[in-house]
DNA sequence: ATTGTAGTTGAGATTAAATTGCAATTAGGA
DNA sequence: TCCTAATTGCAATTTAATCTCAACTACAAT
């Protein structure tokens, strides 16, 4: 059973990288967020013992490493997903309240294929994101 | 025939605002595009009569306006893309040469709507984009 | 266990995008 | 034509993110 740290230190090696502390507690912090984090988050619980510059090496490194992945940007920051040992997935995102819904759509993502089958395009990596009011905020807005 | 300035003087009119030449300008040039541009190809082609601050604040109202669209972020710079009289449709963009190609599905369309429906969800926008090598560049990279 | 070295860190400087404050200017209704 | 609130350009500012560099350290070779 390969854990995420033993695929870090996979990819570190394989670059001649070291795993350092630092390394070891933004991707155990990452990890705890489960799902979505912004470097702030992470600064916020990290700041007593690490940089900011370091948070932001190191998590080019774990998206490089295939453990988080960049999503939408939100307010005008970099926001990452922690993606190891979890299926691919796409997102609603709700512009009131902020919650982030998670979904998987086999036959959305079977078209996609199909329209880049259509124009030649090999496809690496996609990013649906729809914004609107969840179900919550939608009630509201109708009383309100 | 709505034209875009129409549609862009009724939206200022609307909120008390004003249609000044630099918003025309900006408007114009927008829409010269055709298609996707940047911050910057605008400033450079209106540099010489209106500031990067104006072009800034005029691309917020057109966006508020519904005559253009924030669509990716490429290189860490906002990007736009003229929407008026234009049909939603998603994008293909190739990291190897930058092209972008513009696709459109309906079935993808509908499975989005189901996907809200399934989530009590109200979507207001939504945002596909398929990042990888176009036919040209796919091509390149098997040969070389 | 020791050593050597290439990679890493933190602090602060730097870059670049985007926003803001303000005095001078102007659109457009009265 | 006049009046006023909106707009503009400029420069200063803010904010995210990157970079520089001296001090430090992981880790492989010895």
């Amino acid at each position: 059973m390969i854990t995420p740290e033993d695929k870090f230190r996979s990819y570190l090696k394989s670059r001649g990288l070291k795993f350092t502390p630092q390394r070891s507690f933004i991707l155990k912090e990452a990890f705890f967020f489960q799902g979505h984090f912004n470097v702030d988050q992470l600064y916020e619980k990290l700041r007593k013992r690490i940089s900011r510059a370091t948070i932001y090496r190191t998590l080019s490194l774990l998206v490089k490493g295939g453990l988080i992945e960049e999503t939408f940007r939100c307010q005008d920051k970099g926001s990452y997903e922690y993606i190891f040992g979890r299926k691919h997935h796409d997102h609603l995102l709700c512009i009131k309240c902020g919650k982030i819904i998670e979904f998987r759509e086999d036959k959305i993502e079977k078209l996609q294929e199909e329209v880049c089958k259509r124009y030649g395009f090999t496809p690496i990596e996609h990013r649906l994101g729809i914004k609107g009011y969840c179900e919550e905020c939608s009630k509201s807005l109708k009383k309100g």
